[in-house]
DNA sequence: GATGAATGAGAATTCATTCAT
DNA sequence: GATGAATGAATTCTCATTCAT
């Protein structure tokens, strides 16, 4: 689902891992932020955006390795030709379902942990709010935590860093709310994140959307279940 | 052919979903804890118990789909007749090691909290154990989390059972402590077996031996995280 | 993907029983007749035919299931990739095989059953008929009779129904000459045909090109001995 | 089905290609001649007639090379290890039951040949009686026609053999009657014969217990057909 | 006589990727 | 931009047979 509000976007779809292209990468955000399945009132949606909508969809049902790219084209309504035109291998694809998710995250959590607000407000907003945004992109999530091994090491690594990155940032808000005497000091704060994450990821294995809490209730759960337990 | 009533059986595999054999040679449950590795003493490992380390490490490291079974009997020193002697196919070992990963935790759960002791205290010793469970068989949970997609679904459905019986034990822990007034009573109880599972699943992707925290002192750690979180 | 609708097609094979393939790129009974080998004048025949020509030589020679999908594909000239290209599994090459005979063999009937001639004399020549084009595609006719039990459920079923559209097309010669009065009416029309098709079928096991009698005479020969048998 | 009224067998079972054993082979009928299937009143049928039974029945449910040995053993209640005492070879079986039902065949026929009678009594008797004994055969006679190429090479020279000579006996019937004048002489009675018989291998492909057709029916209207085409 | 664990060769099929058009 | 035929290596699984007990 797409989430809306995302500002900027780069490259959904495009070499990546450059195999043989000498044309050089395509233009980032060159196929429409946000239009994530085929579309419907301006004809079908372009090439890339289909593909990446059906890998998604294929990826998170059955898993990367027992996708093929046979069925991938099928689904998009390509040809292979075509999805090796845009994509150089199929691990750029879901080296690529891996960068969408996680630019979200980072751009979203960037933007919460700016704010100029009590730290505890902060953090469980954007406890919060990771909690929903992993829900609209449950697909991805499901793919997130369950292909890292089937990324190519080098991707691995990029991944990895990425994620480091998220983690030290909202870590810090934890620690943050620590030596300020907001939040119980007992934990190091990277178990905290850890912690909390552990249940982001997990999302994907139980929630349903047709269940009894929505979005917004699960994460305002899960928020509450973090900031209780760091109550000093 | 296979006759039943047998009192002994050495073996730990043998065929669960071979599709001709209608015997069924085995027990669910067998290979014994304790007996995961080749042994050293007293001369090799059985085969079974030697393919099972084999699997599970091989599992652990480059995922199902990436293992071949031909990497698997190359690892256990035994050929591929020999693996296809005592289990039905390449999904009987995965789902074996499900098994074993499940009985091991339900009977440890069982355990606690079937203790005369205030509801806190099995609570969190439930919690702080099955840290401490999943870290001394990390390659296990790492299967586990990551691998479910991969069991055939009549495979999938029978370990959805066992872990639904192992999460309402649990979550039976959290509702008695709610009505008792000892924990708070705002968050839906099976909401919070999953953030505290979530992050048990994490673990795997998280924790390295090597690492500052040994495996009681992450127990503990969680364990606080959760009886704060409930705190009324 | 398949392009349904497209005019031409030059491929003879083409995914059948294809599992995933959805598309289904092929209309039943392509091969052309008469391009049954590999070619000699134009370069070497199409890779379906050189397939189909292989695998009905040895199907033929060592029995279907004693033929390896390896041997056809070296007795071709190809690569298994490209025979699982234009066939789906080997057992397509065997329905293949079979189409090609029962929609010959058909074709021939209904054109002798449609002449506007003596029903005897319309009988004496499908009769005849058919001995002759069996002996001229004897590898087919051995296949036929041998290996149905080696076809996958749904495909003997289809041959069924085309082998019953044969047969009761006879069958209605045999009932329109004895409601005539032409033929002896003391045998069940089915079991007439069941009795001439045994000994069609049957040529396949001692019929030898270089025995003393021609295809010809052959057929002239069982023929007679039908027509013989049917008199008054 | 067993036939009652077979005089003598010889050794059903035994083996026969002798592979290995020195002990020289069983005698013949030892496991005792019509006994084709499991007993029910004097306890379990001997295991040599299990295995065979077993093996007629899946050899001609789905074919030779498509029954495993393990599925035989299973079906007649041993273990390999009996079978592979009994028999030399999975192929022994088929073997075997070629020669019982040649031996069958051939002892009727002989007896029928021999008779005082005028010949088209003695041929028309034999025709029909080698309908009946096939459809009370069905087995072993789908078996016969279908699995020759899967017989050792030594083994299907054998069972040619017999089979020709089989042929040259009922080939003289007709030679007799046509050198008497009371049969036709247009047709070469080798051909007679293969047409007759092309009729009773094509039973095992159609014929049904539950038709319309007694087995001696259609034994009677096979015979009048072959009789009628043999008219002067 | 009988067992059943183990072998090892070979089976059909899948699949990401390339490349001439 | 796009096609789809072709590759070739790898995959899971089967099976008749042997042999120590």
């Amino acid at each position: 689902m797409a989430t809306p509000g995302t500002a900027s976007r780069t490259g959904a779809g495009g070499k990546q891992s450059g195999a043989k292209q000498s044309g050089g990468k395509r233009k980032a955000g060159k196929h429409g932020a946000g239009q994530r399945d085929a579309g419907t009132a301006d004809g079908p949606a372009p090439v890339p955006q289909r593909l990446m909508a059906a890998a998604t969809r294929l990826f998170s049902e059955r898993g990367y390795d027992r996708t093929s790219v046979q069925e991938i084209v099928e689904a998009a309504g390509v040809t292979k030709g075509a999805l090796y035109h845009y994509f150089g291998s199929k691990d750029d694809l879901l080296h690529e379902i891996y960068g969408r998710l996680l630019r979200l995250q980072q751009d979203r959590l960037d933007a919460y942990a700016d704010e100029e607000r009590p730290v505890e407000d902060r953090l469980r907003h954007a406890a919060a709010d990771v909690v929903v945004t992993t829900i609209d992109n449950l697909d991805d999530a499901r793919i997130f935590f369950r292909s890292m091994h089937q990324l190519s090491p080098e991707k691995q690594k990029a991944v990895r860093a990425e994620r480091r990155r998220y983690h030290e940032r909202f870590r810090d808000l934890v620690a943050e709310g620590q030596r300020g005497g907001v939040f119980n000091p007992a934990t190091p704060p990277d178990l905290v994140v850890d912690y909390h994450f552990g249940s982001v990821h997990h999302l994907s294995t139980w929630y349903r959307p047709d269940g009894k809490l929505t979005p917004q209730e699960v994460a305002d759960h899960l928020a509450d279940l973090l900031l209780r337990a760091l109550r000093p």
